[in-house]
DNA sequence: TAATGTTTTGACCATCTGGTCAATATCACG
DNA sequence: CGTGATATTGACCAGATGGTCAAAACATTA
């Protein structure tokens, strides 16, 4: 099982502010905690809910410290306090949520009906286009782009959980559970399907006129995958 | 029939620079000729290829019109000779692709078989992100920031295309021609599918390793679509 | 080749933007 | 309440960037 990434000292930069720390978190080695204030919790996570609106309306060249600040409420140099630079806001929002964007792939359970987890797959990723547009817009911008600051993730992290999904997927074709199609593009095609509907959101929207896609679209995804996998 | 958008006066602004002109074409009203001089049409294609190059890759903000001087083998300066900023060559190349963008879903034939229509205009839209993906990415930028600077193309050209085609669909789906699907989220499914291979390029071919993805899209997409939309 | 039209460029400018810093304000706690 | 730790800010800076301009170089053709 491709465990989730670590979050790897996301929070190590604020060592350097900060003069001396509290022995009771310092000798602990590896286990440092996050934001350790009242105040730094709070500050850190308006910053990256400001960030993420931001970063993924105008991508990261797009994107400006001054209003990423305004948006959460604090002065340039204030957020420059909590993280070192803009790409550091960047990287620690891509990691952080790298996670929960594999998630729904991860919860496609080998023990389950085949094509129902399939099927299960496809809602929790609609689901999620619905509900985090803007993170799937900050991802999409991204990878659009060539993906500069997330190659290393995508190698590992992503190729490790994708490749152990691809190998259940061939499992259930060798036993007949579901058709036999390239796993490789099965998996892609959940991804384009579902996340077109948080990606190119306008162009969709203005298509339908007041139709929310999202009437429809889980009926249709239904549809497709069951025509398509049903044995 | 939607009407290809005219690509209405993209030269225009060169008349500011160009003192006079001579009255063969001076007087004809609407019929201006695009690049008048040899050396006019080679700059300006060079520019705009550039421009494509480095929008597609960057997106409109993180370009630099350095970046395209530089790419085009002119000066800055030079550049904005041709083109009146940086905002007018993005304008201009999303305009003028967007007929292109849009030829394969207009070739689909109301008398040809529907099933087979259906299976060209996703052939041809795969071959697109197969040879246009610099395209397809430039309009992925634009699309995923919120379509700034194409709103008013999507909610008009593209609008009519796409309701005259899912009038289409309709008529088809009456008729027990093809599977009664969502006609909307039928088109959408087929651009979010092909262009997905351009689009996500970095993220396909790091998780496929050294097989090309456009090996198995055909047949994985034929598949997809023939149990989808046989009846 | 002179004259006119066209193209190219170096130098320059204003603005934006990421980032620094020292000083000040606020907080937490003995 | 005092004191050290934490948080906030105004002023500032250097480099990048879109864009201008007048002058020079180059073409074209009479």
């Amino acid at each position: 099982m491709a465990k989730r990434a670590e979050m790897t000292l996301v929070w190590a930069h604020l060592a350097w502010h900060l003069p001396r720390m509290g022995a009771e978190w310092q000798s602990d080695g590896m286990n440092i905690q996050p934001p350790r204030t009242r105040i730094q919790r709070k500050n850190t996570e308006a910053i990256l809910n400001a960030a993420l609106e931001v970063f993924s309306q105008h991508g990261f060249r797009g994107a400006t410290l001054d209003q990423i600040a305004t948006e959460a409420g604090l002065s340039k140099p204030n957020l420059l306090y909590y993280f070192p630079s803009k790409e550091a806001i960047h990287v620690t929002l891509l990691s952080q949520l790298m996670d929960t964007w594999l998630d729904p792939l991860r919860e496609m359970d080998p023990d389950g009906d085949p094509v129902e987890e399939l099927l299960g797959y496809v809602r929790r990723k609609l689901q999620m286009s619905r509900d985090m547009p803007r993170e799937s817009r900050l991802f999409a911008n991204e990878i659009v782009q060539g993906a500069p600051r997330m190659q290393e993730a995508l190698a590992t992290d992503l190729k490790e959980l994708v490749d152990e999904k691809v190998a259940l997927l061939n499992r259930w074709m060798e036993a007949g559970q579901i058709a036999r199609v390239h796993p490789h593009h099965l998996i892609f095609s959940i991804w384009s399907l579902t996340q077109h509907y948080a990606d190119f959101d306008v162009q969709v929207r203005t298509l339908m006129g007041d139709d929310d896609p999202f009437d429809a679209a889980p009926a249709f995804l239904e549809t497709l995958y069951r025509r398509l996998l049903t044995p």
